[in-house]
DNA sequence: TAGATTGTTAATCGATTAACAATC
DNA sequence: TAGATTGTTAATCGATTAACAATC
């Protein structure tokens, strides 16, 4: 039985509802309405409601969506109903960053294994977890079932520490090196191009600056 | 004079030509055509003229790009051709990784501060960078022509110091905290948002795993 | 019931791809 | 020149928005 395929866009979308949805549950919120959710996040009304009919109809006629109810499907959706266990490649700031990032824990991503090429770093840890050798890698994902990896090492070694993790059975990559990886069919990548990140930023400021774009509206100058 | 607005995708697009036409350069590649170019970066050759026409005729027919050139206005486009000063709020390990990434300031994204609240850190360096109290901010945005801030605190603290920052007159936000941020028209705000991403990697994983997917047929993913 | 709001179809808009004349 | 490849217009495709009947 086959769903249709969701586009990128919705995918992309979809955690910002999670992330809104688990704001107003935080608030307190019981229920909401596409329309009061669409003024929140800056969407369109329709643009909400074709997303989530992609996957079923979350919500009801004159009543809305319960908020709870739709969280709870969102994260369904998007696997954090699982425990996924996750490696990180690479120990440096990025790579303790995540680590330390407690939040992941919450929605089932569970760090349980940290590596490093450097010998000063293997054997310390990092909230409890241990660097380890790249030696011990393949050993390791085979031993504790591992499904994601964050890979945050230099580009140069980056393909080839892909390769050893696809030739090891990991499924999805989330890859933080300013490279594309080359993977078969049945891997997932999810890229962080932090510097990708950085010069769209540089050319919304310059091109802002410089007065390249239209004026859109008629909100004020400052 | 204004210039036909940019479409956000071919802005997302302009960082990953950058890229390639970096590689090619060291490659030693003086010049490529739009078609070969196209294998390399897995999008069509079309795509690529489109995109580069929305900012001027950088080819020649029947003879290509030249590499050099192109990299050198792709360069410009983004605003990299002049210096950038950039200020770190939040000096944990995300802020840290952000310091110590040499690259950035080949660039032109010169970091010349960081902050945080935690007394320990205070006073300390990295990179030579010192790292200051939050009572400094608005002096050193203003005596150091400050343009762009990379936030890399927690969610809870990030609206109120965005607001400072805006004050200040800080026109580039690089938000970092899961958190959407409102801010004038003049400002502009790149989010780089981990956890949504890894539920991005979270769903694409579960939903090829669980062929929730329709097989489209020796398609990458990127 | 009457009012509200969904789920879904239809209309619009924008982005991607194809085609080809211009031209190096 | 002849061949190659761009710049650009036209065609297609997909995504967003609008509209409204269904229904709670």
């Amino acid at each position: 039985m086959e769903r249709k395929e969701i586009s990128k866009a919705v995918i992309t979308r979809l955690p910002r509802y999670y992330r809104y949805l688990d704001e107003l549950l935080e608030e307190g919120v019981e229920r909401i309405s596409s329309g009061e959710l669409s003024k929140r996040m800056k969407v369109t009304a329709s643009q909400i409601r074709q997303d989530l009919n992609n996957f079923g109809g979350f919500g009801q006629q004159g009543y809305g969506y319960n908020v709870e109810y739709l969280y709870e499907e969102i994260g369904k959706i998007l696997g954090l109903d699982r425990r996924h266990s996750l490696i990180i490649i690479g120990s440096g700031n990025l790579g303790q960053a995540i680590a330390n990032y407690g939040n992941f824990e919450r929605r089932g991503f569970v760090v349980n294994g940290m590596f490093d090429v450097d010998r000063e770093l293997i054997g310390s840890t990092v909230r409890g977890i241990r660097i380890r050798g790249m030696e011990e890698l393949e050993d390791f994902i085979r031993d504790n079932d591992v499904q994601i990896a964050a890979l945050t090492i230099p580009k140069t070694q980056a393909p080839a520490v892909a390769d050893r993790l696809v030739a090891a059975g990991v499924k999805a990559i989330w890859n933080f090196a300013h490279i594309d990886l080359t993977v078969p069919d049945d891997v997932v990548v999810e890229n962080v191009h932090l510097s990708e990140s950085l010069m769209r930023l540089s050319y919304l400021f310059c091109s802002k600056r410089d007065g390249k774009h239209k004026r859109t509206g008629g909100m004020e100058e400052s």
